[in-house]
DNA sequence: TTGGTTTGTTTGTATATACAATTATTCTAA
DNA sequence: TTAGAATAATTGTATATACAAACAAACCAA
């Protein structure tokens, strides 16, 4: 494929990872109206620790698809918020362990209702099958840049 | 759809934006390869301009998908690299007008280049029709959270 | 014509991200 | 056993982004 130049355009829209952007402000803004305030950021790594506790940085890295500098980061800013806490690993002092404090895991219900109704709201039209089929290809996109 | 809570793992690909993610790092990769120092953001900015100069930094901001204080800003970086310059609208004194330099103008070709060579790099193993599926479904999810 | 509104842009502030370099700890091989 | 490599995390620096507020020019209606 990609015979010509036209196609560049024809890609753009991945390109521009609007409907990606879209759908974090939207949870953003659900998360809000339910009177939590947390990035969609926040929402990813929370969570992977929302299904389980104890993750060192290096998997919420891999989990999240993002470079450690930005994990350390993220956690900085959720300790902030006091939604999670680092514990050093007494088995290897090199490596964090990730909690959730008590109030980071009573959001837990709310934040995945509000992922649902983001979702429910992003798919509207869509079936299962096409939406299955676009991951899919993102998927296949994915591979071929790593 | 979206009948049970597994579809929130399902759908975290998308919200990942990791394929656009990817896409970006391997553009700027392939721009840098070429000796062309920008970013994919800044790419997708000139790629306009290349198109047609003289557009105003809304329009920039529509076609873009970013918002104004966004592009005032990548106006602003991609001035100090003097690859563009706000000329004042006469007509309206609000109003800049975005032009390419010299040696703005200059990189057209080398990055257009890049870029097909980024989007064959993406798309290996992908036909035009997933490509485009692919490409609607997102255009649908956009639209349901507009 | 003038005062209120709209429009185009910028500034303030906070978050997120990449990439490179650094620190601290652990592992490993001679 | 110890020096060098590998690993986990952090820090430095720069870019990009959102949202809210401010500012300036233009428009428009009484």
């Amino acid at each position: 494929m990609n015979d010509n130049i036209d196609d560049t355009e024809e890609f753009f829209s991945f390109l521009t990872g609007k409907a990606y952007a879209a759908l974090g402000r939207r949870l953003q803004r659900n998360l809000k109206d339910e009177g939590v305030n947390i990035t969609s950021e926040q929402w990813s790594l929370l969570y992977y620790l929302w299904m389980e506790e104890g993750r060192t940085q290096q998997e919420l890295a891999c989990l999240t698809f993002r470079d450690k500098p930005s994990v350390s980061r993220l956690i900085n800013n959720l300790e902030k918020l006091k939604l999670v806490i680092r514990v050093t690993d007494k088995e290897d002092k090199r490596t964090n362990l990730i909690f959730l404090t008590k109030q980071g895991r009573q959001m837990k219900d709310a934040c995945l209702r509000q992922a649902k109704k983001t979702i429910d709201q992003a798919l509207d039209g869509v079936t299962r099958e096409d939406m299955i089929k676009a991951r899919n290809t993102l998927d296949v996109l994915y591979s071929n840049l790593s």
